[in-house]
DNA sequence: ACACGCATACATACATGAATGTAAATGCCA
DNA sequence: TGGCATTTACATTCATGTATGTATGCGTGT
């Protein structure tokens, strides 16, 4: 048994997570035993644990090789605050996370979490993806209330209604295309929606 | 053992059907045993293979107790063509399927759907929502086309983007809602987007 | 109405395979 | 040489599907 280098277990690992990515994505994760994802990875289920714990250890370590897209939003929302205004952060920063969604990582990962698994030991997919809806609503309410304040947003739209309004429309727009990552483009078809939903809601001026 | 009347064997096929809809929804149909549903119904697990051939057969026949919410509005614009014009058939039927779904059994079968499988055997949920999302969208495009040929629709929306925007916002809507189906009433919150959106893409007189 | 025999609707037993986690072995390199 | 990063071996559990057992309902004939 040869002796590996750092380098080379760090390989070993990551080749595990990528294996991982493959077969939760073809089988899903319930039906996925470590030793098939051990074969894939030419190695043998020993060597997965040695890296990982079990197997809820392993998708925690697979998720972690990317950001949620909820997440995104958050974080250029609070980056860019001040950049271009609200509805324009808003905007950007939804364009944006559906542009990392499209690689292809993160579209597996995502596919995998939103599509291909149930409850994997102590942890449940579905309060992952409340928890972040929750933050990302609340980040979102806020950026639209400024947009409100500042009177940018036409009068029969409340921040609540247009946070509801983009929140869903993001859900369905993410999950539709998951189930099918192929046929189109997220970032153009969900793009386009996204657009046309900041156009109908934004004040425009009177001519 | 004592052999059973129609009616008790009829009840008790009942009982597991509603036991699988327990079970499955508290632990993932993957990590749900037969023994586990037989035993939540009161019986034991040849009583499970005497009424469903497998897994996969429970799980249909369970599926088979409901309609999905893209169903019943299918259905329902199908029905209802020709009565209230087209957005007000689109939003009707959409109304009435957040009404449907949130009716305990659907509610109960639907997050199971979504939320609680990967695949069962030779079924694969994604491509069950796929069928039906594919269907749901082509009634719904041709119901935004005539409604665009009465000149019913703002000229910035066309057909295919009020499809989008619809679409992904009833899957949006219905995703986060069967997260947490206890926390606020789907026809509520829903209803309230969805009577937004139709404000917005609706030509109003001009006064 | 009653008796009889078959079939049903389960309960129980059997056989098997798959997957997990842990322990022990391995070989090489720092 | 010791220890790391793996491979291999071991022990156990769980779940499945099938076979068998059981007591009664049901249909039919008298």
């Amino acid at each position: 048994m040869p002796r590996r280098t750092k380098a080379e277990a760090e390989a070993t690992r990551e080749a595990l997570l990528d294996a991982a990515e493959d077969v939760f994505l073809e089988k899903g994760v319930s039906r996925t035993s470590l030793e098939h994802i051990a074969r894939h990875a030419g190695m043998t289920r020993g060597a997965v644990y040695w890296h990982f714990k079990n197997k809820a250890d392993l998708f925690h370590a697979m998720l972690d090789r990317v950001k949620m897209p909820l997440q995104q939003i958050i974080d250029d929302i609070t980056a860019e605050r001040q950049a271009s205004g609200p509805l324009n952060t808003l905007r950007l920063a939804t364009l944006h996370a559906f542009e990392m969604l499209e690689r292809p990582r993160s579209c597996r990962v995502h596919t995998i979490l939103i599509h291909r698994c149930e409850f994997i030991s102590d942890i449940n997919p579905v309060e992952l993806q409340n928890r972040l809806a929750s933050d990302c609503r609340e980040v979102v309410r806020r950026c639209f209330q400024q947009a409100h304040d500042e009177g940018l947003l036409i009068d029969e739209v409340t921040p609540d209604v247009a946070t509801l309004m983009l929140h869903s429309m993001i859900g369905g727009l993410v999950h539709d295309w998951l189930r099918t990552p192929d046929n189109y483009s997220l970032s153009a078809h969900g793009g386009e929606a996204i657009d046309n939903l900041f156009y109908l809601i934004t004040r425009h001026a009177q001519v």
